[in-house]
Formats: C-alpha cells, structure tokens, sequence
DNA sequence: TTAATGTGAAACCAAATGGTATCTCTTTAG
DNA sequence: CTAAAGAGATACCATTTGGTTTCACATTAA
C-alpha cells in the first residue's frame, strides 16, 4: 500500500481502530469477536480492519471460514520512525523503543 | 478540547500537519512562513494550524501583528501514553521517553 | 445434502475533511 | 492619515470517511 507511514497514521487516527489494536494486543480474534465489542455491524468493522491492514498493523489468517486478526508489531515502526525524525531531544530513547519492535515482531 | 488523545492522534493523522510539526520543530514561525514552504493558501495552512492546536501539539503567541506558531512538546504525551498501554513488551523503554517529553516540556 | 455460520463486497448515505475564494480586522510603515 | 502586511472567519465545494443494508460465497454441522 506504499506509503506506510501515512497509512499507519491514519490507521491510528480513529478510536474504534485504537480500541482494535488494544484488543488484538491481548489475544487474536475473528472478526466476529470483535463485532461483539462494539456498537456497529460486522461490516463497519471489517472497513476498520482493512484500514489497519493497509497500515500494516495487523495480519489476517485464514482458518476454515474464520478469519483470525493478529497484531502485527512492526507496523508501528514507521509511527516511531517518524516520531524519532521529528524530534532529536528524546532520541535516544526512541532508538532503543524501535529496537524492541524489531526485537518483537521477527 | 476534550480528549486529547483523539485530537492528537487526528492531528498527526495528515501529511501537512506531519510536515507542519517537523518544520516547527526546527524553528517557530508565523502562518505566512509556513505558507511559503506549502503549495495551498493561508486558509488551508490556517485550518491545519487549528487541527494541530486543537491536538496540544503547538502553541500561538501573539507578537504585535504576527502569530508565531511554536511546538509544544508535551502535546505528544497522549500518543506516547496510548502507546505504551497497548502494548507492555516495549513498555520500560516507552517510560523512559515519556519522562523525557516531560522533562523537555517544563 | 441442507442449513447454519463466518466472511466478503457492493451500493448507498450523512457527516467530516481538506481545500478554495472572499471579506474583515488589526497592526505597522511611509 | 493612509496604505500595506499579517492574520482570522465565513461560505462554499469535492472527496473521503464511517456507517448501514443487502446479497453472494465458502466452510462446517446435522
């Protein structure tokens, strides 16, 4: 989807996807599940999760006819990356905050 | 504003606003400034300007007829605190820049 | 095999978003 | 004083966004 970092932020940018993301932080889920969370339809989440895919924050697998939503760590890297860019004061703190990413998601 | 973490989340969510805050990251400077770096109006940078304002993310002081427009560091503290509550596994590294973004901000 | 379950996709809608043009107001320069 | 410079605010517009309903498709259970 090219451009990552745009995608990630804006993947961020709305609460019921940062709701998602914290879910999915906890344990893997269908879509189903996730529809159970929330006060709108299975459709409205699943243009959510497309939005975090294309943002590369979560990976779906399939199994059977579920589909089962994961976390995808590294997708945060461009959030930091440009965090880190954008400001020298707390970097390195930052550096090593993406070296734990990169450590997490191989 | 309310809930700043949606607001700062919706701030960083555009490529202009991104930009804005890299730009003022390096200096403060006035709406028409920006505007030069930009290839939109007054208008158009102004309404980021608020977006971002609205997010804690820059502060405005008046200086006779012009508006100098500065980063405000500790904006980005929410974005940092979401962050590090969705995921433990980078979490002592996380607390570390966050109490740099304090220290920085007083 | 048939029915139920889990999902995907398309058409549609209201509201938000990112931009413009235009007008006004305040402050500074001549 | 008058004109120019810097900025704010409003009305307007096209597109995107976040939601819905509906239909189709694949997989599992009875």
């Amino acid at each position: 989807m090219e451009n990552q970092t745009q995608n990630a932020f804006r993947a961020l940018a709305d609460p019921t996807r940062r709701d998602i993301v914290q879910m999915l932080a906890l344990q893997d889920m269908t879509i189903a599940q996730l529809t159970d969370r929330f006060n709108m339809t299975r459709a409205a989440v699943k243009k959510h999760l497309t939005v975090l895919s294309d943002g590369g924050l979560i990976a779906v697998e399939a199994r059977g006819r579920e589909r089962i939503n994961r976390l995808e760590p590294k997708g945060m890297a461009p959030v930091l990356d440009w965090l880190s860019y954008f400001d020298q004061f707390w970097d390195e703190r930052l550096n090593s905050l993406k070296e734990a990413v990169e450590r997490k998601s191989k």
